[in-house]
Formats: structure tokens, sequence, C-alpha cells
DNA sequence: TGCAATCCTGGTCAAGCGTCCAAGTAGCGG
DNA sequence: CCGCTACTTGGACGCTTGACCAGGATTGCA
């Protein structure tokens, strides 16, 4: 086989990491499994990583924490509710299947917290990541939403908890359908009790 | 030692089961570990399930979804708000600690849809028993609630999709105080949604 | 007492896991 | 071409796991 710089092989090897626990799941995901879905022979991942926890490790590094694109058409006006059904929407829809990776993310997370420095540390990373994602849309939308009743911090945690419980659910059901209505009612809700504000902001 | 029922040693071996598993996690429930706990040779849990997984197919039918009880004082009138945080709290806080059953429930339910039947319909129980417990508490409150904005199967599917978010993010941080600072978060949500209309039924 | 049913027991077995490693090989620079 | 560094490779190793099982022991009934 045509050598490749460690680093790159590294990567690759992270790459089918992912790619064999979003299909297979992270029990799954053997060391001699992840070998064969990359295409090296095993000696060639303990090599790369010395261990099986390292590269469990290097994977929580790399696995994204996307970026919720929000589109709207510039000339038409939205409710609070329409924007943020519009971003739920589109956090689900992403490509390369969000509910997806939330469920890697979980697998992760309920792995890691159990090990030793610094899986709990990793844990809490993966959290931080989506606590900022969720603070970035809200700071974009800050002229729309204007003053809120509840903190940025608090409200980024809020969201997370919303799309990981419906992740959650949808683990369970396989139910696309209906992990956005109920998404759409949270948009619903949060856009009742936020827009309230809103609007008073825009009287 | 002496004999017992297999039936009753089933019930002890799942217990055995629910305790290991809520304490290690259930990556670490091994049948030797499982065995160990209950205080029986390993011979003896094979007797009793033909397998691991009739094991813990029988823990999930045995792993009980507490009701939610919402304890109000009797003479003192209570937002909706108010209504909602104190069903949160009092899930949160439950003697047998809630979060930590819960934790235990995810580990459960996503271990099973990846299973053949009935791993995936033994799943789908686990959240239909949850949603059964929220809509109880939304059919004992119909009185103050009034008429609600989303169906009681939607409400309880949000309900739950919040109780489970939150007890992911506290698997990570561990940090109770703020699970239920965002707990209340959503109570003042919930609150303000539906109190615009339970508002309207009073007036 | 004898028998049948049922539970208990202390292993054994095969498969799979992560780890380890010695030998081989590729690629680069002097 | 040679030496060195770094990557590749095909195992082997020790341990763990769930499953299996033959024999023993207990209990209840005829």
């Amino acid at each position: 086989m045509a050598r490749v710089a460690a680093d790159v092989r590294r990567g690759e090897l992270v790459d089918a990491t992912i790619k064999v626990a979003l299909a297979e799941g992270l029990e799954a995901a053997t060391v001699r499994r992840i070998a064969q879905e990359a295409g090296v022979p095993l000696g060639t991942v303990h090599y790369c990583f010395g261990s099986k926890r390292a590269l469990l490790e290097a994977v929580v590094e790399q696995v994204a924490q996307p970026d919720i694109q929000v589109e709207l058409d510039a000339g038409r006006t939205y409710t609070v509710a329409e924007v943020i059904r519009c971003a739920f929407r589109s956090y689900w829809s992403a490509a390369g299947g969000n509910r997806d990776r939330q469920r890697l993310v979980y697998e992760l997370v309920n792995h890691l917290v159990r090990q030793d420095d610094p899986g709990p540390r990793l844990a809490r990373l993966i959290f931080q990541r989506a606590y900022a994602a969720v603070d970035k849309v809200l700071a974009d939308q800050h002229d729309r939403f204007g003053e809120l009743p509840l903190s940025r911090e608090l409200l980024s945690r809020m969201v997370t908890a919303v799309t990981d419980g419906v992740a959650l659910a949808w683990i369970a059901d396989q139910d696309d359908e209906l992990a956005l209505e109920v998404l759409d009612g949270f948009a619903a809700v949060f856009g009742l009790a936020l827009g309230s504000f809103a609007g008073t902001s825009d009287g």
C-alpha cells in the first residue's frame, strides 16, 4: 500500500470510525471494523493511535458541530416562531443528517464520562460546542428577537435540550415527520413566549 | 444455597442488573458482574434466562416509569408556569433519582434498537410509558390548564423531550442546579405560551 | 422410599476484543 | 547506492465475554 503520513492516516481512520459508528453504533466500531472500513491492517490503527481510547478522543475533536443555517427570504417578514421553526427544520434536515450525528454524540458522551480524564472533559466540550452553535443563531437574529426574557446562555441550553430530546425519541421510533412536528410545537411555544417580548420591543 | 423458584430468582436478577447498570453503566453490566451482584453463580443466570438478551428484555419490562407527582398547596393559587415548574422539579428530584434512571433508559433504548425484534418494539414501549406519565399530569391539571393550544399527545412528547434533553446534558456536566435552572426556564416558556390561553379561559 | 421435576454449580468452550511486535518496505537525503 | 526514518503488515498474545453443560442437590408427591 502507498504510504501516507501518519497525520493523514489518522484523519482517514477518524473518518472511518465516524462512518462505522454512525451506521452501526459505537459498540460495533471495534478496531477491526474500523481498520476494515479504512482498508488498512489492524496494526496500522495501533501505529497511528496508541490505543482505541486515543482514537475515540480524536473522534471527539473531529466530530463537527455544524453551524445552524437559518435561510430566510430577504423580502419577507417573519414572526419569531417562524424563524425558530426554520432553524429547527434546517437543523433536523441538514446534509449529513444531524440526528444521526446526534446519536453518535450521545454514544460518545455516555462512553466518555465513564472514562478517566480527559473523557469527562471531552464530553463537556461536546456540549459547549452545541451551546455555541445555538448562541450564534440567537446573536445573528438579535435584531429580530430584540431583548429576550431569558439569558442567551440559558436559551442555548434549552434549545440544545430540545434537539437532543427529540433526537433521542427519534432513535426509538425513527419517525422524521413526528420529530419535525414536535420541533414545530417547540417553535410555536418559544415563539409565543419570546414573541410576546419581541412584539413589545417592536411596538 | 437455598432454592427459590425461578420466577423469584428472575426478579432478583433483574433487580441486580438494574442496580449494576445504574451504578456502572450498561456496558459494565456483564453476566458475571450481575451474577456477582445477585450472589449466584454464572450458570444460574443462564438457567433463569436463556441469554443475556432475554435478561435485558426482562429489565425493560421491569424498569418502572414512575408517575410524576405534582404537589401543590391546597389553599394557594398557582400560575401555569408555577405548576409546570413544580412538576419538573418533582420529576428531577424524585426518590430513586429520575435522572439516573433516565440514563439507564437511554442506554437500554440505544442498545435495543439495534437488536432484532422485540428490541425496537421495547424501545418504543419505553417512550410510550414516558408519554403516558406526562399525559396523566396534563389530564390531572386539565381544570387549571383549560384548553391547550397543542394536543396533549404533542405536549407529552415535547415535555418528554425536555426532560430527556436536560438529563443528557446532566450526564456530561453532573450539574443539578444548572439542570433545574434549565427546567425552570422551560416552565417559564411553557407557562407563557400555555398561560396566555389559560388566562383567556379564566378571563 | 423412590422418582420426577427443578434448581444449583463449577467449570469449559469458542469467539472476539484491544494490545503488542518483529520483520519488511517505502521514501528521502546525503 | 546506502543509511535512516517512518510507515506497513500479518500475525500472536492474554484477557473477557456470552453461551453451554454434565453432574449434583433439593423438593414435593405418590
